[in-house]
Parts: structure tokens; C-alpha cells; sequence
DNA sequence: CCTGCTATCAACCTTTTGGTTGATGGCGTT
DNA sequence: AACGCCATCAACCAAAAGGTTGATAGCAGG
């Protein structure tokens, strides 16, 4: 192949952060940003659309959150289940550990946030066109952070739980949301408060915000 | 002065950013941007330093939320009191009704949203540069609804409950910091949620978040 | 002066949460 | 196989929160 351009798919419901992209990756050597898409489904259709005409999509550069359409999350978990599907690196504000989670469990090859200096996003586009991992300096920390200190970790359950938790909705509507019962629910709420060290939902939520386990209402 | 170049100083935490709106500025006709701060104070001094180049900031583009340093609104209150300050347009993500009040008392010339089309954001700063007022679509129809629909206004005690209630604490104990019985924090309490139309307490946080009447733990 | 809003409190009742105990099945590790 | 962790559910009880009615008092505005 030569050492071909590495060609990229912008996905970012903001223009001007797609432009900003635009113009960052295309001021380095080797980086061609061949196609963008303001949210998830427009995503997944422009690689499938660039894969038939053989001129396949090397990197995809995500948001996670999208005003309106398919959020990052699923276009992951949606470009993952295509054959040859290409990489995708996460390029978002904030580093919770529930938005970190959800976006590697979706099949996410890194996690940059966008206030990196442009050095960084580069490499980590590299880093991702050539099949490797690459993570955010402050997502790494955060994660070595959680390993050395350990710190009472949460299930992606859990976190999913204090999720609704934060939205005020009650166990009962929880349960129906998550398709189990009410008493499960309150076992995990159990258990996580047990894990925060409080005694009562809207403490957990404010322990979860603080610890950046989850992200506040926005 | 025959018509020169707008002249544009731009004020983002985020590199990416700053980049999609010099590029999507530079692309326009008559557009120059001559700076570029990461964060309120550092614009201010852009300002003067230019001032007294000889070669004045006609507009100033700014973000309101910045990671660190001074934030939108600080930067906008303390450019306003510069003699010969520059109109200041605003430009961020969020369109909340504490967000646009606190933009507009702080003397702002406009406020644009981020995912605002190319076009409008240009047709913005030229309004702006030219001494007039440039709201959203979105901005301008909030502020419509909210003249016609008044939004509840919660009291400094509801606020101050809020707060405290924010943090995890119960009715007692909120009882016993303020000074008052439960029942009063009680009353209060259904007097909050009413006005946030919610029916419990990590729903009320999780609106007075989202609508900024109070800031989340952090 | 009357009206409305705010802040305070009480009594009462219903619903929701929290806390406990115990049980099942799956999954991964030792 | 045995152990631990996770997710699921049930039944039960105690505590907290939610909802209602009603009352008092200050203070501002028409």
C-alpha cells in the first residue's frame, strides 16, 4: 500500500468543530479527510457508500454527543458490526468514566478529548489508522489512577443505573426502563451506595458527579 | 476607513475550534482574524495589546464555558469596561435561559450557538462589528416564549434549599442547617417542585442543573 | 386596606425509598 | 470443583419523602 493517505470520516453534529478538524488534519502530512457526517446514521451510511466504491474509510473521527440523530455511541457499536470495519476513535468533551465505558465497549480504538493540543489528536489518528490503542493523556491518568487507588468500581450496570438515577426518574420507572423489577433495582441502588459510601440516591448522584462517574444533567 | 477587513479576535478553550472558525472566517470575504486567546483573561489582554498597536479587535468572538481561567461572561463584564470596547459576540453550545441572561447583562452583542450554520454565523459578526445585536433563531425564539411564558422564578430560600438538597442531604438535616423545622423545608420543597414541574427531589436537581439555577457538584 | 408572595410551622396520610435476608444462575479464576 | 462477583428477583419492615390542608406573620404593591 505504500503509505497511502490516511483517509478520514469526520463525525461532528458542530460544523464548525468538523471545520476545525478539517483544517487541523489536512495541515499534516498524510491525513485526508474524505468525507463528514453531522450525525451517527449519515456515518455508518458514507462508510458503507465509500466501501462500494472502493475508496474505504481508514479512521473514523466521532463525537459522542449529536444534537439530534444517532449519538456516537451506537454508530460505534453500528460501523463495528459491518465487515472491514474501520477504526474509531472518539473525539468528545468530557471524560467521565461513563461516557469512557460505553464508548470502549462499543468497540472504540481511542478516546480523545477536544481541547487536546492538535500534536496529540494527530498521533492518535496515526495511532488509530494503524490498528492500536490511544487514549487520552487524562483518560490514561484517569485509568491508572483507578488501578493503583482502588477506588470502589462501579459495574457498567451500575453506572448505567446512576444514569437514570441522575435524570430524577423513580425505581419503579428505572425498572420498566431497564425491562427488571423493581427489587433489582434496589439492589443495585444498594450496592451502590454501599460502593459511594452514602445512604441516599441524590448523595450517590452527587458523589458520582464529583467523582466524574457520571456526567450532570446538560 | 473605507470599508477594511473585520478584524477578529477569537476566544475558545478548544484548539479544534479556534480552528473551524478561522478557517470557516478566512474563507469568507472581509473576515480577518488577527487573535486567538484560550481563555478570558488572556483575551482581554489581546484586546489592549492590539488597542495600542494601533490595529483594534472590531469583534470578539467568544466561548462561554472555558475549561480553565477566566470564563465568557467575566471576559465579556471586564472587555466592556475598556474604553472603546469591542462588541462581543458569543458563541457556545448551550442555549439556556441563565446562560443568555447572564451573556446579555454582561453587555454581549449577540449569542450564536455552535451548530449554527456557516452562514449565519457570518451574517452574525457582521451585525455585530456593525454595532447591531445578533441573537440565534433559537436564542430569539426562547427569549419570545419565555417574555409570553414567564418561567417560575424560584425565591433565594428555594435556591438556597436547592443547593443544599444538591449535595445529598435529607429534610432533616437541611431542617437543622437552616435553622427551620421539617415541615418548612417541606413546604418549600413542594413550592420547588411545582414551579420545576417535578415530584421529587433528584428530578428537581437534575432541572435546576440543566437549567443552571444551580451549579453541580464538581 | 386588600391582595399576593414568602417564610414559617403542624397534623395527617400515602407512596417511595432504604435496609435486610435469602435465593438463583451465569461467568471467570484459581 | 469451589469461590467470588455480577445480575436478577422476592418478601418484609422501617424510615424518609411526597401531598394535602390549614394556619400565622411579614412585607410589597396597587
Amino acid at each position: 500500500m505504500l503509505m497511502g493517505e490516511i483517509r478520514i470520516l469526520l463525525v461532528d453534529d458542530h460544523p464548525v468543530v468538523r471545520a476545525g478538524l478539517r483544517a487541523m488534519l489536512t495541515e499534516f502530512e498524510g491525513f485526508t479527510v474524505v468525507a463528514e457526517a453531522p450525525e451517527g446514521a449519515a456515518a455508518v451510511k458514507e462508510v458503507q457508500r465509500l466501501a462500494v466504491l472502493g475508496e474505504p474509510v481508514d479512521v473514523v473521527l466521532m463525537d459522542l454527543q449529536m444534537g439530534e440523530g444517532m449519538d456516537g455511541v451506537s454508530a460505534t457499536k453500528a460501523l463495528k458490526e459491518l465487515p472491514d470495519a474501520p477504526p474509531v476513535l472518539i473525539l468528545t468533551t468530557y471524560d467521565t468514566d461513563a461516557d469512557i465505558l460505553a464508548a470502549v465497549e462499543a468497540g472504540a480504538s481511542g478516546y480523545m478529548l477536544k481541547d487536546a493540543p492538535p500534536e496529540q489528536i494527530r498521533s492518535a489518528v496515526q495511532s488509530a489508522a494503524a490498528g492500536q490503542t490511544a487514549l487520552a493523556p487524562e483518560v490514561a491518568a484517569r485509568l491508572m489512577g483507578r488501578i493503583r487507588n482502588p477506588a470502589p468500581v462501579l459495574s457498567a450496570r451500575e453506572v448505567e443505573l446512576l444514569e437514570l438515577l441522575s435524570t430524577g426518574m423513580s425505581n419503579k420507572a428505572i425498572a420498566k426502563e431497564l425491562f427488571i423489577s423493581e427489587a433489582t433495582v434496589k439492589t443495585h441502588l444498594v450496592h451502590i451506595y454501599d460502593k459511594l459510601g452514602v445512604d441516599n440516591r441524590t448523595a450517590a448522584i452527587s458523589v458520582a458527579v464529583s467523582r466524574r462517574i457520571i456526567r450532570s444533567a446538560g
